[in-house]
DNA sequence: TGACAAAATGCGTATATGCGCATATAATAT
DNA sequence: ATATTATATGCGCATATACGCATTTTGTCA
């Protein structure tokens, strides 16, 4: 139960749903996600790190960079289908295409260089 | 992309999955969730307009009574899956099983012979 | 070892949420 | 009309949440 309400709690937030979103698409560093949402180091981390204690992503570590990717088979079951629901409800919507267009352009340099690039 | 937070939203919450959950069983009144919970009309008309609003209830004036049910058919269709997610997310929990036990008890009776009961 | 870079975190603050109390609204019966 | 009853709602408060800033942690390389 309380892990249901954790979980839903992870879902309702729009920055957490556009991060969903783009992890859908794939793998993610960090800062790709700061560059894909245009937004902060702190925001981008705080809740990639939510999604991933409510048992949505898992994370994988490549030398400076944490790789977070959804955790299509460790999640529970009917997170699935939850997850597949998100998918479907953002599928089209501008906010979610815009931030894949941004991600397809975003590289693997840290929130240094990302900031620069929001200035 | 909003209506999807606030769907979320409204499923982030002890109280309203467990609402959702005896809304499983079948239609009920305000007074019915405030028994079959035990808690106060405030929060039980309170909770079931939080997920009214956010899309998953219908809503049947009886009298003096507001009948709360899953809006099965009006229900927007990806949202259907996630209350199944719910469903079978509270399969056997205690506190669900214990919910649904007291409903079986409540009867249509308002909020002054409940509190009574309450006593 | 020291410098640098990516990510995580403590803290403060602004805003949102949940809920009780009291009261308002709406439907019914006498 | 008045009383009664089921539900809804305004207000206030306690708690939770989101996020920016500054700093820390952790890994890499010279």
């Amino acid at each position: 139960m309380r892990e249901l309400v954790k979980a839903f709690k992870a879902l309702s937030d729009e920055t957490r749903l556009r991060i969903l979103n783009i992890l859908l698409e794939r793998e993610c560093c960090v800062c790709e996600v700061m560059q894909a949402l245009e937004i902060s180091q702190t925001r981008a981390s705080r809740n990639l790190s939510a999604l991933y204690d409510a048992g949505f992503l898992k994370l994988r570590k490549d030398g400076l960079w944490s790789l977070y990717s959804i955790d299509r088979e460790g999640m529970k079951v009917h997170f699935s289908d939850v997850v597949e629901a998100v998918r479907k409800g953002l599928e089209g919507t501008d906010l979610a295409l815009q931030d894949i267009e941004r991600l397809k352009k975003a590289k693997r340099v840290g929130p240094v260089c990302g900031n620069k690039m929001l200035n």
